[in-house]
DNA sequence: ACAGGCGGGACTTCCCGTTTAT
DNA sequence: ATAAACGGGAAGTCCCGCCTGT
């Protein structure tokens, strides 16, 4: 007759965990850190092990190669990072103009608390793999197509005056995302959040509202 | 105890060019176009070797170490390259405005030409290497801030209207640079030159002239 | 984006041992050779590779770098063969001076039968790496104290006659290692086991014994 | 007509210094001290270059080989160096054993006032060289004889007791090097003076004297 | 005599991926 | 699912010697 436990048992020996979605989220964690602080390339598979505790079978059962953890972290972390700082705000602010100000000073004043300017995960990554790989490149071209889209689709919902169309809420959008993108850039080469901040000042100008 | 270099036989003999400059020059080019194409961890010493047919020896006698290459790439072709597209011809445009414009205008241009998006020399490397070396951040540093003090200076010498200070010129300029380096980035990813195009019709909206 | 390894086309199956004991045995006794025959510095990780049949994946694994190795193989090969080679016998001697000339008799005996003098493991690496490392000289410091140490106790355990002393046995021991030290020194340097035996005799006379 | 101060003109221009015996004393200088604190194969010839202030054409001009240089350093400072401080005092000694002990002495007493114990330079190269190489070896070995034929030669002319020939006295002087070889390994290694005094106070037992 | 650019390869380290074993 | 040994090769660095030019 079969011990009906020992399965159990047998899961427990030594320090394994058999916690297949933690192993996995701190995997995915670690890896998003590591690929933001030190970029893609310069970071080792063996270093995403150690720091996150994962042998290296753990590690390659979940995702077998190094690049479908990089696909996996820009699809499960970049991309709910920028909805959730970007596209949820905006969408639920009361204008668009309001909105988009509120994330340039929310992070503005991140950056300052935190006392370094580690850049937008997303362009950290696109810079350093879009040429490269075109794999890469389509999965961060759709969360930047997102993000715009959801400033486009706020900036068309204002009563406006005369003359913005579709064509124009569009543009804005893009102009909004590359305003945020260069200016943490340059707030990131500098490590000084006040770059982002004189970007915000000048953008509002642009942006419909009681200026 | 063996000795290792047994004489290389005579053979290629007069291969040698003994010309440091033109040496210099070209790893200096060659790894400038590969940091640009592939990234600074993705390029290998032994690459910039085959492409730039220089042997080791050469190589490490003008740049000891891989970073040291990549601070004179910075200082002595990235840094031109901005002169160049960027100060240059903003300084000597007739407005600020028209000056902007023009090199947006003819940055997308040659995008279109070329048929791909490499993106901008500053902003890649700045991506990559601005958060893991302090060194490497400093030299880019002084790059944008170059850039965007040419742009500030050129505003300054406008015949403005009211209220548009010293402050004012620099975040302006700092705007300015920004958004073109976030419009390049979405160029680069989306691999299409319109961002650039849109963005740059933003940008004049907000730039003094006749508009 | 180029992936480096592209799956080993399932070629080489089943040449992997899979005997992580034995593989580390085979790389400390390669290295041990090693490191004897040539020293330190004037052997490769790539000789060892070789001569020990295991691959670079393989070595670093073990020993991640070579003082890792060069560490492991003072701890776990030089100073078992000095406890080996002299501290059992001194130990298990009928007396302390039997048992010291009998380790010079039987050494000098080895050098013969071989035809050659490789020296004393210990201070061929002692010589070349005390300097340099202070973590090479700590653990070759702690076997040379211990050999020390146990021909000290084996002094100390005879019935001596007037005024020996715990420090004169000490000073006698470290004594025993010194001569036999320097005297390896100069048969590996003439080539000649004979410089040992004289050594020997010389010492036999300040042992306390029947002379 | 030829201008007759041409040549020393040229001579300096730049910093050259042409200054030959200068160039390759400060060359063997260099080496010496650096094969003594890093051995042998440790030291990079690019390192004697920058320590000796000379450039790659000079150090080859002047010592075609690493192993040319290598042999020079045994013979033009490692043989003056033993005949300095072990040769001459014990000739001019009034007995043997006043020159030999007073030669430990001497030598403890430098180690102790340095601070830290860098062993004998004949003995290191011996460890790191002598097997690899065998014209190292016999240079080495001519030193190691010289030694012990001048120990020997004033052990003779002692007007000892009985049964000491000419046999014994090699012998002796045998024992002398070998014991003071090993001694300083120890000292090194435990970077304590204090092993080769206690050398010396054993070694003074056995040589002919006052006791 | 000396300066220094250069050739070509070996050095240690570390990479990513695979396989065996539990 | 997890752990760890392992394969095979590429990474950046640095080596010694040579050679041209002053």
């Amino acid at each position: 007759m079969k011990d009906r436990v020992t399965a159990a048992e047998t899961a427990n020996r030594g320090k394994r965990l058999y916690d297949p979605v933690e192993t996995r989220r701190r995997i995915l964690d670690t890896a998003a850190g590591a690929f933001q602080a030190r970029g893609y390339h310069a970071t080792g598979m063996h270093e995403i092990m150690r720091d996150g505790r994962v042998t290296g079978g753990a590690l390659y059962h979940h995702f077998p190669t190094k690049k479908a953890l990089g696909l996996a972290v820009i699809r499960e972390r970049v991309a709910p990072a920028v909805e959730e700082t970007w596209i949820v705000p905006v969408r639920s602010a009361a204008t668009a103009q309001a909105g988009i100000l509120a994330v340039f000073e929310q992070i503005a004043a991140d950056l300052e608390r935190r006392g370094a300017v580690m850049g937008c995960p997303l362009n950290n990554l696109a810079h350093e793999l879009s040429l490269a790989d075109s794999d890469f490149r389509a999965a961060m071209d759709a969360i930047f197509t997102a993000w715009r889209d959801a400033i486009a689709e706020r900036l068309r919902s204002e009563p406006v005056a005369a003359g913005s169309g579709d064509r124009d809420a569009d543009a804005l959008a893009t102009f909004v995302v590359a305003s945020y993108s260069g200016a943490m850039a340059l707030a990131k080469t500098g490590q000084d959040a006040g770059r982002l901040r004189a970007s915000a000042r000048q953008l509002a100008r642009l942006l419909p509202g009681p200026d």
